[in-house]
Parts: C-alpha cells; sequence; structure tokens
DNA sequence: CGCTTTGTTCAAAATAACTTGAACAAATAC
DNA sequence: GTATTTGTTCAAGTTATTTTGAACAAAGCG
C-alpha cells in the first residue's frame, strides 16, 4: 500500500511498478524481523532509486508522515543502513542506501543482539545466585545443570557472529565465490 | 509477570524465583525474535521444570489462558521445541523440553525463515518482469543491476543457513569444541 | 535580528498483535 | 449410549506498537 492513495501533493514523482513491488519485498522483509514497515518502505525506496533522495520525497513519494520519516531514517542512519550524501546547491540533506548485505547484517546484529547478547550474561549470573536459595539439593543440581546448558547456548551463539560475518563478507568456506549486480561486498 | 497474582487456584505449585527470572529471560529472548510472550513463557516454564508438565499445570502455573497454553503449545510442537512424553497411568500430555540449540534453531529457520526466502526466489522473478515495462533504457539498466543485487543477497543468506547449522552442532570449524551443562548436542 | 527552510519530538489516534474464555470437538470411562 | 476429561478454535477484549501531525528546535538567509 505503499502508493495506494491518489497522490494530492503533485511535484512528487511517483512509484513505478517494480518500485512497489521492491519497497513491498522490503516491508514484507523488515516484518519478519520485527521492524516497522515504514522503515522498510524508506529503506525500500532508497534502494531502488537511481539519485539520492531527500526527506520530503521520502515522504511524499511513499505518502508517510514526516514523522514516521524522521524516526525512520535515524534508525536507518544508527543501524548503518543509509548514509546522507551531501549534494551541491541544496541545503537538503540525501540520502542513499548502503548496499553491502554484510555491513546491513553488521550493524543489525550490533544494535539489536549484541546488546541482549551481553545482558544476558550478568542475567545468567543473577538466576544462579538465586539458585543458592534452593533448598532440595536434587532440584538446584538439577537447575544449575540448565544454567549451564543456557551458558553453553550463548557461548555457541556468539561464536556464531564472526562466523556468520565471514560468510557473508564473502570469504567463502565451503563453497565458490560469486559476486553479480552492483559490485558490492 | 508470571507468577505476578496470588494463585487462586491453589494445587498448583508456584514458581520458584530462579525459575521466575529464568521465564523472564526466555519471554525477553522470544520476544527479540518476534514470538509472543506466551510462547517464551511455557517453554520457560518446561525449560525449568524438572519433571514432564501438563496443559492444566502451565496454565495454573503461569497464570495464562488455556486457549494460550494451546496456541503456545502447537507452535512450540510444530517448532520442534517441545515433545509430548507419554506418562504412564495419566490420559493427559506430558510435555518436555527440546534442549538441543541446533534443533531450536533448525526448527525456527525452517519454519519462519525459509519459506519467505523462497517465495522470495518467485517475487524477484515478478519484479524483473515488471522492469520489462520501464521505457527509459538508463533506469531499466539500473532497476535490473538493483534485482541482482537482491538476488545475490538472496543466495548469500541461502548458503548462510548450512554454515550456520553446522557450527551450531558442534562442528567447529575454528575452535576447540566445548561442551557442559547437560550433554546436549 | 526576523523569516524561511529543514528536521525532530512526543502525545494522541490508528493499527496490529496477543490473550481470553466460552463454545465446540475428540476421546475415554462408565 | 451418556458423562467426564482433555484439548482446540475463534470472536471479542486487551495490550502493545506504530503512525500521525502539530508544536518545537536549529540553522541558513536577507
Amino acid at each position: 500500500m505503499a502508493a495506494s492513495r491518489t497522490d494530492h501533493t503533485e511535484s512528487s514523482a511517483a512509484l513505478s511498478p517494480w518500485e512497489i513491488s521492491t519497497i513491498e519485498l522490503f516491508t514484507r522483509t523488515v516484518n519478519l524481523i520485527g521492524l516497522p514497515r515504514s522503515v522498510g518502505e524508506i529503506y525500500g525506496l532508497l534502494f531502488c532509486a537511481s539519485t539520492p533522495q531527500t526527506f520530503d520525497m521520502l515522504s511524499e513519494r511513499l505518502g508517510i508522515s514526516r514523522g514516521s520519516v524522521s524516526q525512520g531514517l535515524k534508525f536507518l542512519r544508527q543501524l548503518g543502513a543509509v548514509k546522507v550524501q551531501y549534494v551541491a546547491g541544496s541545503r537538503k540533506d540525501h540520502y542513499v542506501p548502503e548496499l553491502s548485505i554484510k555491513t546491513l547484517v553488521q550493524g543489525f546484529i550490533r544494535d539489536q543482539f549484541t546488546p541482549h547478547l551481553e545482558s544476558g550474561v550478568e542475567r545468567l549470573d543473577a538466576i544462579e545466585a538465586l539458585i543458592e536459595s534452593e533448598s532440595d539439593p536434587a532440584l538446584r543440581a538439577h537447575a544449575t545443570q540448565r544454567i549451564n546448558t543456557l551458558r553453553t547456548w550463548q557461548g555457541r551463539v556468539q561464536k556464531l557472529m564472526p562466523i556468520m560475518m565471514a560468510a557473508l563478507g564473502g570469504i567463502n568456506f565451503l563453497n565458490q565465490s560469486s559476486e553479480s549486480g552492483d559490485a558490492v561486498i
């Protein structure tokens, strides 16, 4: 529904069919990973655009509020998914998408996952302390066992991160390399 | 807030402090990956429990409705995150948690990600068809380039899955192996 | 300075997601 | 068969998230 309503504000170039479909692909994807639709719309439009887009263009072409655009861009900038490109003769910020999937995933993991993983360590310590007050030795042993399982999981997931990054970065452990489309690492 | 209200229905063993904290850890985690709190509560309680738990126990000890328990267990069973264990002398189903993180992640990816990845291929084909109707050759070239980027991403992510599985399964590419807690692969 | 452009914030409105509980089905016991 | 136990379904209610838009800063311009 990116460009569903007939544009009131003329001056905003309408989205072409392939752009609409591509943006929808992005909205589905970001929804899958728990991000708001507007974030997918914004990144999707920038991804499709052949020129840097301004704040106003995003709001008008997507038909979403300036508030949503501001928040969405803030989030995407933080992630490193969009970059500001200064354009001669314009005071406005112009945005371009980051096209390296490695960078995108890295930013997402850094901002959305790593903090939780790290706080998880503390939480496990806290739980282990609570287990001490269990009086029944058998139950206490069982609880300790479970917490150890969680620690193992925690370590596994942490080790996974660099492996994922390496795999996304084009270092192929197992297969032939492949590049196509934009020359992007 | 798993056991916040004072139990009306006595007969349901109250949750101990470490169980409450552990369940909260699970609710946070499942929330992070876009699953409902109740799913985290149910899996969390099963994870803590030293004996198989019934439908009723889950509803009563967690203080959530039978509807939520039914839906949550359905989801967890589908994923392979819980298993039914038949217990002598009881008609009720008894549930136990899957403790292998590899199995858990594998089920999650299979059910939640792979379908989207697969439909993505078709969607990209559909978008490529739409691009044909773009009249401007330069724009058409740009659009094609972008779709190729998406195909590259798609391939990268698909290749990532088996690598992740291998890494979680204890096959260590880079490091020494490590096992602790419950003996679980 | 005062005016305009550009972008942010945040409370309220709109939307989406989850939970509840009562009605329903299925299976066993009697 | 009928009653009881066990579990599912789904519409309605609740809660959580997202979007909006108007009020507010910040910075360049004249």
